[in-house]
DNA sequence: ATAAATTATGACTGACAAGTCCAGTCGATG
DNA sequence: CATCGACTGGACTTGTCAGTCATAATTTAT
């Protein structure tokens, strides 16, 4: 009974690794190539084995793609949540969240375009609500963090959501932006950007 | 000669007729189903031609499509130019920009979806130059209302562009987050969300 | 050692679509 | 009316790729 307990809690771990291989290989090749272009023959290859073991952890091209957005998405909401659990004026929680923001979007620069393509490409098919929810929940740990300091008046009264988002879209626009004109991502400056958006964003563009 | 040159004319004139018809299907065909999953059959079957026929005035698929894509960019230029002509406090120009552009996108949605999808698409591969280009054209129309402003000391000092961008940006954010939410576009009012996001952009969101 | 069960393999299939080609059509011309 | 040739349609070629399945390899149980 016990013997043959622990060799099926390894087995476990070792189908995980392999699981874990797959989507590492995926990743990869959805990032150079766009979810139509990949093969499932590139990333069995690159993942070293064969196209139908693909099929004995993932039952399709489809569903392949949409765990590794989704945990895309989750690491950006993890992000956000520490970002902002960290304290400190409300400025500089959202300069924080900002800056890391910028460097995920820098250390994945593919694989986000290939996340923005997808979203739009999903669009008028099924669900999408579990992107949505992911997006959203991003914004709501923003939102939350305004909300606070409107009711401390120092927030021009807003719905907090919408100004999340605005603020999410910013630092979006702006590492999408980048990666179209920066040929490498030389020598970005994160910190730069973050604390110009921010600025921006509570202080607005005229002079006071 | 005359004779001949009325025809050669008319025969140019429904030639660039059906060249038209055939853009029109496209931009359908291309809207709904996105630029990989759209077939040459079925735009040809909407234009009401043979696919063979597409090629008479097109050499491929992608010329067809990044025909459209750049007609798109070159329509929302000139709504920015428009805009930026009439004149008046620059707030209010930047005002009419985002109302007219928001409109745009409003009437255009699909479209919109499929350019993004395939503006980072292309990213990988070659030129995008001609994209590039006129996103730039965009921005620098803003900018240089922006920078007369910045010489009358009436904005942060700043590099105008990236200000312009910003502005742009957040009015591409809006439109395509409206319509992720909103199922339907019902009842949209662009002009409350053009002033929302001016006032954003110039004052903040902080009290002053 | 051997049988049983699980997992991996990759050749194969069926579907689909871009691009080609050419026989047939039809309006213009003289 | 006869000739011409630009335009048309759709069958055809060629290539691609997601997903399958019979078989092989490997691991576990007896």
């Amino acid at each position: 009974m016990r013997q043959t307990q622990i060799p099926l809690q390894r087995k476990k771990r070792e189908r995980q690794a392999k699981r874990a291989e797959i989507l590492s290989a995926a990743r990869k090749v959805f990032a150079t190539k766009g979810y139509e272009r990949a093969t499932l023959d590139e990333i069995a290859e690159l993942a070293e084995f064969a196209k139908g073991t693909l099929y004995n952890y993932f039952d399709s091209k489809e569903t392949l793609f949409r765990e590794i957005v989704e945990s895309i998405l989750d690491e950006m909401i993890h992000i956000a949540e520490q970002a902002l659990a960290e304290g400190g004026p409300v400025r500089d929680q959202f300069c924080r969240y900002a800056v890391r923001t910028l460097e995920y979007y820098r250390t994945n620069e593919d694989l986000l375009h290939i996340l923005v393509r997808e979203i739009h490409r999903t669009h008028m098919k099924e669900d999408l609500s579990a992107i949505i929810k992911r997006v959203h929940a991003i914004a709501s740990v923003l939102a939350s963090a305004l909300r606070r300091e409107m009711n401390k008046r120092l927030i021009i009264k807003d719905d907090p959501a919408e100004l999340a988002h605005v603020f999410v879209g910013m630092i979006h626009n702006r590492a999408m932006r980048r990666s179209f004109t920066l040929p490498g991502l030389t020598a970005v400056d994160c910190e730069a950007e973050a604390t110009f958006l921010t600025r921006l964003f509570f202080d607005g563009a005229a002079r006071s």
